[in-house]
DNA sequence: CAGAATTTGTGTTGCGTACCTCAAAAATTG
DNA sequence: CAATTTTTGAGGTACGCAACACAAATTCTG
């Protein structure tokens, strides 16, 4: 328990190694870094060396002699809905931290909801960069771009957006079904047990992650909430004034909608029309996305509850998980993992 | 939109800083270090030119030319529970982290929750350590010795229980009240109208933590849900065998109790009594910390929400705030604030 | 056992920065 | 303008590792 004798503060370095293991420096090296011609017992006494005194590369050390860098691209959607600016700054936040690694990353902005567009972008792509990030689009063309860059060397993580059957490394996001199970807990278990109708506003069912989360909802609902009812899903495009129409018909068409569930964008329409009716307490509205607008529809207590997926996190994991496949590191996968937050008035960060 | 002309992934040095200034390495060295006796005019040519270049320091390089190593002491509670289990391992696991970064983590156990055990112990911690994290305790003995540390030079940053008023560089852990408050909404609102008793048990009152989260709760109950009656807060010192007990008499005596929130640990115990009286479906149960057990009995259903704090977070939190504040380096307080998690079974990790 | 092949050792260089010394240049002062 | 102080330059060493060349020692082969 007591602090007593503390080691000193020193890491054993190569050279302790194969003072160790008696053998020189080359030698060591050409272990630990696998490299060809020794003996199959001078390797085991370098890593009984290596286990014993706890060695572990200075990764500093390393990557200065090295002197590798790395070049990632991030493709990300043009347009401005307030999560993709906030993931595009966070981008840019993680772009700086990778500079201090070595890395370097080129923020480029395409429509991503166009295939073609996409997948030409993807296509396009200069043949220098390591490893891409790219919100993807689950479409045959996207697909094959990506798996042309794969095929390259290149490695590629989905963001926020998945392409599944891709040979893409790894997907950067949060699981879109079980979010959508999520807000259709969070809205049954609200209701508690009233009965009703719930509406599904999508941005477009052409998005994968939109109709994975109504999936989801639909699912829970029908299996758990038999008392509520859920419309026919809605495509809002995500624009606020568009959404706002459809939102105000909704509410008007049926006097007993009890709530909304919101997979995509255009959450200032909703949250006007909600108002507009004065039905905004009765009413138990979820989205997604926590952004300036629904931080203060939910403190003002038009929307009930946000189901977030945390940007400054997915930027990071890409970078991190991109990086680890350059330097052939491993990842931890847990670490990685995207968060499905769940946000009220209460704990709202 | 395209690739176009990629800059060469090379990052300016000290070199290219110097010949672009027109000064030499040392000048550029004594003012990217803030050393002495460098006319201000000097020192402005050579902080456009690092403006113009875009030079960042290489973190590798200058790590491994300062060659300074920092060692921090984790002070965690022995006993345990599965919470604090939990956050070893996670220590752990940052330490190994943090030994590529230089930077050597020792773990002590000891009895937190005597406070003249706990001060005992940061007292006789070694002069050697250049930071300390602490599961600390608001105590004046405890806040005095973290005084004292923080008096010696050591950074003291306290984890995941605070010790607000003394001298500690940083709070790494959620907003307690606010986790109550969190609590109290989703209990409110799972019971959407119903009339019933709550009740609440704590670990013990003489934690700040439990009293918090307790203090949160209820002001929030009192003030939405008037028809919820929160009964007197009961103390299972975060024994299962004790909190069961607690449980099983609560549920006897209170037919109408509707609801459950325990701010400390225990959670067994309730899930045996809430299963043996056949409520579980009836009651709602809200607790914090996911562990093996909570995420049994949330999939089982007989828990309904897990407010959370990650431990993994945590850890790594406490490490960078140290490892930081011994560079003299900024930290960003929105990447080191721990988020108040809500799992529901939907949404697990 | 000679010759070839394989394995190991010695030695060097360079990565980008920190930090140091000493001398040279420039600015300031009397 | 000389003496003094301040500022700048030149140069070096070290950090721990990677990468390489080449020589020496060891093992294997015929």
């Amino acid at each position: 328990m007591t602090a007593g004798a503390i080691q000193p503060a020193v890491r054993a370095t190569l050279e302790d190694v194969a003072r160790a293991a008696g053998v020189s420096l080359a030698t060591v090296d050409r272990v630990v870094n696998r490299r060809e011609g020794v003996r199959a017992k001078t390797i085991a006494r370098v890593e009984a060396a290596v286990a014993k005194l706890g060695y572990r590369a200075d990764v500093a050390a390393a990557r200065l002699a090295r002197g590798q860098t790395f070049r990632f691209a991030f493709v990300l959607p043009t347009g401005s809905n307030s999560f993709m600016t906030n993931l595009t700054e966070q981008v840019q936040r993680t772009a700086d931290w990778l500079t201090g690694q070595r890395g370097f990353i080129d923020l480029l902005h395409v429509d991503v909801f166009d295939p073609d567009v996409l997948a030409g972008a993807l296509e396009d792509l200069s043949p220098a960069y390591h490893g891409v990030a790219v919100v993807a689009l689950d479409h045959p063309r996207v697909r094959d771009a990506i798996d042309q860059l794969a095929a390259r060397g290149v490695a590629v993580v989905t963001l926020v957006s998945d392409a599944p059957s891709s040979r893409r490394l790894h997907y950067v996001g949060i699981d879109n079904p079980a979010a959508g199970r999520t807000a259709a807990t969070l809205t049954g278990r609200f209701l508690a047990g009233g009965e009703g109708k719930v509406a599904v506003i999508a941005g477009s069912l052409s998005l994968r992650d939109h109709t994975e989360r109504q999936f989801g909802f639909h699912q829970i609902l029908s299996s758990e909430y038999p008392n509520l009812t859920a419309l026919p899903v809605i495509e809002g495009r995500d624009d606020s004034e568009r959404t706002r129409e459809l939102t105000a018909a909704l509410l008007k068409r049926h006097a007993d909608l009890r709530g909304i569930y919101c997979c995509g964008a255009g959450n200032r329409g909703i949250a006007e029309a909600l108002e507009a009716s004065g039905r905004a307490r009765d009413v138990v509205w979820i989205t997604h996305e926590l952004t300036q607008h629904t931080r203060r529809f939910l403190v003002r207590g038009t929307l009930d509850a946000i189901i977030n997926q945390d940007p400054g996190h997915e930027a990071r994991s890409a970078a991190r998980v991109l990086l680890a496949h350059c330097m052939e590191e491993p990842i931890s996968p847990d670490q990685e993992r995207i968060r499905i937050d769940i946000f009220l008035r209460d704990n709202l960060p």
